[in-house]
DNA sequence: TGCACGTAACTTTTT
DNA sequence: GTTACGTGCA
């Protein structure tokens, strides 16, 4: 029990107080997932509940898998036996067992969104519509925020209100379009994401008999990230929870920054109302972060007008102020950044892995990825397009569901033609038509084509049906693995991408055998139980791009979007790109409550920093492809400028002019509300503490250094002097190694660096 | 039907 | 700076 001795008071009544409706109000970097693991320690340890009995709900794989290590290693192996998972894996697994209840088959297909984008594109091709008008984009957020909040197709046809909203936004067909979506995912046998929590709401509604055995089968019922929870998430959990009633919610309304997917708050307010025996406690002392960083971001979340009362305090070192970098571009942001990163690091003898980039956007990442590279600064950058989102691998995929669930219409469309075999567009949009005038399925059409489509078209289809039957049969008898070996190369894909002897074919050959590697790894796991192929599929389609984090070299700087990096925590931590439109995002313009959201995304990268906090921002930079002007963030302005200095990082090229200076707050007030006026604001001091970093003479030339050689003295603008000790010109990034006097050794690509030649 | 090329449109965040 | 789509030709 002496877990519960390294908590403080409310953490203690966190962990304690398990029987009834509990809600945690947690502050950044309070130990929620401490209390949260060490509550379900206790449950199990203490109170003796069968880990069978407890389901603890997340919204990331990363967060659920991180938390089962967390309480494994308080309690052994046993932790694997709970019902923990994402909202949507969780109840993906119960959707499988009662798929039967809704008319679904049990091995359903999962939508990824792109699979959801691309039915939705070719149903309003067929409806003839204008797909400038409805594009795939704004009709699947629609059709989502309706599921979402729990409004069905029947509904939205019904529902005056959001027709009207579609007649005056000049798309009055999308209520049309979302039934037609809602009937072909249904006749494919496809759920998208929205779908699996949309229809558990739905099973939970319609099959009472089913809901009771979940109610009596889940005794206790945890959930991280309450203020994420949408709708149909939360009426999920109520239902789930309403025999017992033990449900315990931890979440900070303060970092709620997914309303843009139908995230409410106001769960956490009728959470309230509907548990009024709810008992509440707020987790308020900090231990992640210096008092600068802390009261910085409560200066910041004060601007807010919509929020829970509550003190954030710690009681940590007061440490550095945040530091404000200024510089004329975009790729001088990321010079700058990969530069004090690299400074900050050697002073400091830090990891790589210690810094975070943090971005609004993901395309920011490449100026600031081209600056690490140069630097030679490893970093790794999260999220983006994940292996499982790669064309090569899609396809195969696309085989593999279509082979399990010949309904799949989109599988169908990505798979027909692929390899090259004749049947081409205007033959699939026949077939489709077909099926939907006959009221019967693809799958029956292709068995007996031939009054529907050309007659050139006919053996190719033939020769389809067949191989499909084929490969039917072998998942009837194989595990996964041999399935998709079989698959992969009975439908010539495999020999297809192999002779493709290109670059890109050699990788994309790779990624495949990637893929199946990945695939054998699930069949020798030895705690899994059901190998199938169809077992496999659920899995992978509920993986992201941060859950491939397998990374042998773990010592790299982290650039990731804001969003990627709530529940992490860095010793540095840069902000970038700190513009009027970009951060706020000029999307986000558009009402008080959307910039509050940004406002409250802000306070979460904020609070990721433990240490030191940089945030940086551009006067220039490339948008859409052209060069824009851009403003300070308003952002800047609501951190209480006690807390802020100017950077003794200064734009323009390489060359630093540190200046005299005060170097004390007040000067940091008056830059700071001379942000927006001034272009040339003057740079504050370096701190003394800090040994002061080689400054180039300003009348600084590099040499060529196609001559190079070994045993050479060059000079570079921010290690100094240096000799070359090794010259690398094997390929055509020649790089040299050069041992320089105060920076240590370095490896430089003579492509980018800049070095004087000293003869 | 398939390929190659040019053009346009788009970049907020994710299970 | 990218990708997806449309057009025109074989």
């Amino acid at each position: 029990m002496d877990y519960i001795d390294t908590l403080n008071e409310p953490q203690r009544e966190g962990v304690l107080n398990t029987e009834g409706p509990c809600m945690l109000i947690a502050g950044a970097g309070s130990g929620k997932t401490r209390v949260l693991t060490y509550r379900i320690a206790h449950l199990i340890q203490s109170k003796g509940v069968d880990p069978f009995n407890i389901m603890a709900l997340t919204f990331t794989n990363k967060a659920a898998r991180e938390m089962r290590e967390r309480i494994e290693k308080v309690i052994g192996p046993e932790a694997r036996n709970l019902w923990m998972g994402t909202f949507h894996s969780v109840f993906a697994r119960v959707l499988r067992a009662e798929a039967h209840h809704l008319g679904y088959p049990s091995n359903f297909t999962i939508y990824d969104t792109d699979d959801s984008k691309s039915l939705l594109r070719s149903i309003v091709k067929e409806m003839q519509l204008d797909d400038n008008v409805y594009k795939p984009n704004v009709l699947y957020n629609r059709i989502s925020s309706a599921k979402n909040k729990l409004i069905g197709w029947q509904e939205y046809l019904a529902n005056p209100e959001l027709m009207g909203d579609d007649a005056a936004n000049m798309r009055p067909e999308i209520g049309k379009i979302y039934r037609t979506y809602s009937l072909r995912c249904f006749k494919s046998g496809a759920m998208d994401f929205d779908d699996l929590l949309f229809n558990t709401d739905k099973l939970f509604r319609e099959h009472l008999e089913v809901l009771n055995k979940y109610q009596h089968r889940i005794t206790y019922v945890l959930v991280d990230e309450f203020q994420d929870t949408n709708l149909c998430q939360y009426n999920i959990i109520r239902k789930l929870a309403s025999v017992r009633e033990n449900v315990c919610v931890v979440g900070d309304d303060a970092q709620s920054i997914y309303a843009f997917r139908g995230a409410d708050i106001s769960n956490i307010l009728n959470f309230e109302r509907d548990y009024p025996d709810l008992k509440i406690i707020k987790l308020e002392q900090n231990y992640r972060s210096t008092q600068n960083i802390v009261q910085a971001a409560n200066s910041v979340i004060k601007k807010n007008k919509a929020q829970l009362p509550k003190n954030v305090w710690t009681a940590n070192e007061e440490g550095n102020l945040i530091e404000l970098i200024k510089a004329v571009s975009d790729n001088e942001e990321g010079r700058l950044v990969a530069s004090s990163i690299f400074e900050e690091k050697m002073q400091h003898q830090l990891k790589f892995s210690d810094f975070a980039v943090l971005y609004r956007t993901n395309s920011q990442s490449r100026a600031i990825e081209e600056s690490l590279r140069r630097l030679n600064v490893k970093y790794k950058v999260v999220g983006g397009l994940s292996f499982y989102q790669r064309k090569e691998i899609k396809d195969i995929l696309a085989y593999l569901r279509y082979t399990l669930n010949q309904q799949d219409e989109a599988s169908f469309r990505r798979i027909i033609n692929l390899p090259k075999r004749g049947i081409g567009d205007s033959t699939v949009d026949k077939i489709v038509v077909a099926a939907n005038d006959h009221g019967t399925a693809i799958w029956d059409i292709l068995q007996n084509p031939s009054p529907f489509v050309g007659g050139r078209a006919a053996a190719p289809i033939e020769d389809f049906v067949a191989m499909i039957k084929r490969f039917r049969l072998e998942t009837e008898r194989k595990d996964a693995y041999d399935c998709a070996f079989e698959i992969a190369k009975g439908s010539g894909l495999l020999r297809e991408l192999y002779e493709d002897k290109t670059v890109e074919g050699l990788s994309r050959y790779e990624n495949v055998q990637e893929l199946l590697n990945a695939i054998k790894e699930f069949v020798d796991d030895k705690e899994r139980e059901d190998k199938s192929l169809g077992s496999f599929l659920q899995e992978v389609s509920l993986l992201t791009s941060n859950d491939e984090d397998k990374d042998k070299d773990p010592d790299k700087v982290t650039l990731m979007t804001i969003h990627m990096a709530k529940g992490l925590e860095f010793k540095y931590v840069y902000i970038v790109g700190m513009e009027e439109d970009l951060f706020p995002s000029q999307m986000m313009l558009s009402s008080r409550a959307e910039l509050e959201e940004e406002r409250r995304l802000f306070y979460v990268a904020i609070t990721r920093a433990e240490k030191r906090l940089f945030l940086s921002y551009a006067i220039t930079r490339y948008r859409f492809g052209r060069l824009k002007n851009c403003e300070p963030s308003r952002f800047l302005e609501d951190i209480d400028s006690g807390f802020l200095r100017m950077s003794n990082k200064v734009g323009g090229g390489y060359q630093s002019t540190p200046s005299h200076s005060s170097g004390n707050s007040s000067y940091a007030k008056t830059l700071v509300s001379g942000i927006k006026k001034t272009i040339t604001s003057k740079p504050v001091a370096p701190k003394p503490s800090a040994p002061a970093a080689y400054t180039p003479p300003a009348d600084f030339v590099p040499s060529n250094t196609a001559n190079l050689q070994e045993g050479m003295k060059v000079e570079h603008p921010k290690f100094g002097f240096g000799m070359v000790i090794q010259l690398d010109t094997s390929s055509p990034d020649r790089k040299a190694r050069i041992q320089f006097d105060n920076f240590g050794e370095k490896t430089l690509l003579l492509s980018f660096a800049k070095l004087k030649i000293h003869n």
